[in-house]
DNA sequence: CGGCATCCTCTTTGATACTG
DNA sequence: CAGTATCAAAGAGGATGCCG
């Protein structure tokens, strides 16, 4: 991408990670850690061939991503985020944060891959921090995720619960309602989504309060806007 | 720009957010407030006309911008971010801290305004909240920005200081460099850095800790990668 | 399978000229 | 000053083919 040429940190970033699907494919990467060629395409779907090799080799030089070579005894070469990478989250935390409120359904010819979730799940918060943590396991689109309370904050990652305290079932969307208490639990059983466990865990899950921020629009000043 | 088409918090964000400059005209309109098409020309150099009119447009019709028609005192149109637009601050911010890495000096032909630096500033943190608050008036760019800590937190905002501690004039990376503790007075001064003032104040204001975060990649489990 | 290159088409940009 | 119109150049998307 053409670079902004300015002399700002956002437009710095911005020229590091602002091309199209670029900040897609940090996501994959945050989420799944350690990516095959292969894995990051079908975590993007709608990619072409040569854009993701373009991205990868931008990211690559940009110090964002490592591209892990084939020692012998491994075949396939791996793609994982650099430390500088994995500073991003706050970024993909942010926009996920966002664009939580985008995901209301499901636009027909959305494609969808489980492990999204966790973005907008992790913006929950438990409701109660000292009590005993929470873990969900969640089954949609054909993936898994464990959802799990950590000290008041909500972490989700793809992967299986050991022990989870309830396990849901259903269309992502749906079971997306219920996790922020949007959905009765019985409504979204009449529409498909399957509930076992101790439902009565899944109360503590809350939305979080949009700290929201903007600290930046601080108090005014003289001057403001001459 | 293209949707996505994912069911993704991160891809619907970028669905809205994810066009080349429309990050770059939040930047100008949380930083400044209200401006005139004109105003964003000025804060967004090498964009063109038709760009920021089509970014406008887009943003305007996503609901995080609102153009205010010129009822008949005033003249001119204005745009303003709504309040959707503003819940992008944490997205700008977690940009601009994790560009703040890449300030260290401006490239030639990079462009530079004032109120830019409010980004990597707002970054750093009073070393002790309880002390009483500090005030630093900039001067850079041919714009007066005032830094002021609140609770340990410090913010930045175009504007003039009604009483300043300390005030730093020059070249933004030098002036930059000062605040972050990474160049000595001394030098600054020598190279082209004018302070005034109570200097001592300056070495209160620290690098925020990085709590960077990533919350996501956190405990493995069973399946991870399968 | 991993990965790059090529060809083609369509969309988005950037630059600039122009109008109310 | 605000914004539209026009046009050339770059980039994205899709298909396909190649090579280790």
């Amino acid at each position: 991408m053409r670079s902004y040429a300015q002399y700002c940190a956002v437009a710095r970033a911005l020229d590091v990670v602002g091309d199209r699907w670029a900040l897609l494919v940090v996501r994959e990467l945050l989420l799944r850690r350690r990516c095959r060629y292969k894995d990051l395409q079908d975590g993007l779907p709608g990619i072409s061939t040569n854009v993701l090799t373009e991205r990868l080799r931008d990211l690559v030089d940009a110090g964002v991503v490592r591209h892990v070579d084939p020692s012998p005894p491994i075949a396939t070469p791996l793609y994982e985020l650099t430390s500088r990478g994995t500073e991003l989250a706050p970024v993909l935390h942010a926009l996920g944060t966002w664009g939580a409120e985008l995901m209301a359904a499901p636009q027909r010819d959305d494609t969808f891959r489980g492990h999204w979730l966790a973005f907008p799940i992790s913006r929950l918060a438990d409701s109660a921090p000292n009590d005993p943590p929470v873990t969900v396991q969640i089954r949609a689109g054909g993936e898994l995720i464990v959802v799990e309370t950590d000290h008041g904050a909500v972490r989700a990652n793809p992967g299986r619960a050991t022990a989870a305290d309830v396990d849901l079932d259903g269309p992502p969307d749906l079971v997306l309602a219920v996790l922020r208490g949007e959905l009765p639990l019985a409504e979204a059983e009449a529409c498909g989504v399957r509930v076992a466990g101790d439902v009565k865990v899944l109360a503590r899950l809350v939305p979080a309060t949009t700290s929201a921020a903007a600290s930046i629009p601080a108090t005014t000043h003289e001057g403001d806007n001459p």
